[in-house]
RNA sequence: CGGGGUGUCGUAUACCGGUAGUACGCUUGCUUUGGGAGCAAGAUGACGGAGUUCGAUUCUCCGCACCCCGACCA
């Protein structure tokens, strides 16, 4: 994409009301907007970025064996009535609206209630079983407190997958398959290094669960680590001895750590399917509960922590795998022939299909090379006198700083 | 939800019970182009309501919005 097309402008300054670095810079770089407390947009580059966690994600869910769906955000109370989880004492943070006739609908915070009811209408077999199924879907929290810029909002997309298998024995299996995917899909994103697999409360789903928490100072929740084991312990569950003897961990010789929790994931067992009937007829002809999981990722999270642990003085810092474009092509200088240069290689890119901004408009280098700093697109191309002269661009890595001269036909693989 | 705080051009800020200033951005013109360019000329602003006052952006109250700390995080 022409620079010169995109609508978002970057910004010198940060807007006073965002403390959160990841707010600061994603709004200063035009990625996103603040629409009001806890609610943002993705704009362009934004959601190009989020769009690529995504796709990240989906590729590790489809792995899995996962089926995507896309269920409403607009929820018919009855099975959260079923499941006693409509009340707002039980769930202190429902969105609730009215039909005109006046009956109440909730507003998506999470889908196990739906999706289970759904469940009821395509399981009746053992041979039916298991079955994953997942979606990307706007979930809505009312949140007394939004806070940390995109990490907690009111309005966000989550992954959430949700798996549905015969017994305790096999749902571990999945369970244990769905933390290793978690684990590679962290990595992908960059951030896997400082990700840790972290025995936490399961809250009102099951007495344990498993976070990914990212180790980051900007995070809300406090662990203790083990670096060794790759494991860690969340602040809530720390003083249980029962996770030691279930981990096999050193309560004594764990570290304290903030940290940012990207993702949980839960055993739900029968409960669910209990409370809304999703049953199964084993193969002795009897009638069995299905035992449930649900795994739980936010992609706006996920992107506010790699904008937390990976920008620098200078601004945005995106790993290749999620960079909005995989290159930032910047042209310094106003000659004719070094127009004339840029826009071939832009148009070269284009139709060789590789991932380019072309920065086209008519600013000074040093406000280009800054914006193009801000917006930490991974690799940034200049075209200059040099590059017209002999067709080698100067290519620089956004995290490094390193340089390196690489010739057209290089580009376009 | 408890406590604290803040609302001034698009953004960031300054000052003030009596004409609201600066920087960036924006518009026009000329020059400039490898690290947020220069000169000149412009346009744009006091969250809403009530009160006090000769006069309120400034003080008081109410509302709304936003931020921070804590609690909460199914």
């Amino acid at each position: 994409m022409r620079q010169s097309q995109l609508f978002t402008k970057a910004r010198r300054e940060a807007p006073a009301d965002e403390v959160a670095k990841n707010a600061q810079l994603l709004i200063r770089a035009g990625y996103i907007n603040k629409e009001m407390a806890g609610v943002y947009d993705y704009l362009p580059l934004g959601l190009r970025t989020l769009t690529k966690i995504i796709a990240i994600i989906r590729e590790e869910m489809n792995a899995l064996g996962g089926a995507e769906v896309l269920l409403t955000t607009l929820q018919d109370p009855q099975p959260w009535q079923e499941s006693g989880r409509w009340s707002d004492e039980v769930v202190d943070v429902w969105f609730k609206t009215v039909l005109k006739s006046g009956t109440e609908l909730g507003l998506a915070n999470t889908h196990e209630e739906a999706l289970t009811r759904l469940m009821t209408e395509h399981v009746s077999s053992y041979k039916d079983l298991p079955r994953y199924v997942y979606q990307f879907q706007t979930k809505f929290r009312n949140e007394i407190r939004a806070k940390s810029g995109i990490m907690r909002t009111r309005e966000f997309i989550m992954k959430d997958l949700y798996s549905f298998s015969r017994d305790a024995e096999e749902h571990q299996a999945f369970y244990d398959k769905a933390a290793t995917a978690y684990e590679r899909i962290f990595d992908r994103m960059g951030i896997g290094e400082q990700t840790y697999r972290t025995f936490a409360s399961g809250g009102s789903f099951s007495k344990y669960s498993h976070e990914f928490q990212t180790v980051c100072d900007a995070g809300e929740d406090t662990i203790y680590l083990d670096k060794e084991a790759k494991l860690a312990v969340n602040k809530e569950v720390y003083d249980d001895p029962e996770v030691y003897t279930s981990t096999g961990l050193d309560k004594a010789s764990l570290t304290e750590a903030k940290a940012i929790e990207v993702g949980n994931i839960f055993t739900l067992g029968t409960k669910y399917a209990e409370a809304l009937g999703l049953a199964y007829t084993d193969a002795e002809g009897k009638p069995q509960p299905v035992f449930m999981g649900s795994y739980g990722i936010g992609p706006g999270r996920v992107m506010g922590t790699i904008v937390e642990l990976l920008s620098d003085d200078k601004g945005l810092v995106w790993p290749e795998s999620v960079s909005p474009y995989a290159h930032h092509l910047v042209s310094v200088g106003k000659d004719e022939d070094i127009t004339k240069t840029a826009d071939e290689l832009y148009e070269d890119m284009q139709t060789h299909g590789v991932e380019v901004l072309y920065d086209d408009r008519g600013l000074s280098a040093g406000q280009k090379f800054a914006e193009s700093d801000l917006l930490g697109i991974t690799k940034r191309i200049v075209v200059g006198r040099d590059a017209v002269a002999t067709d080698i661009f100067e290519v620089v890595d956004r995290a490094s700083g390193a340089v390196a001269k690489v010739p057209r036909a290089e580009l376009l693989r």
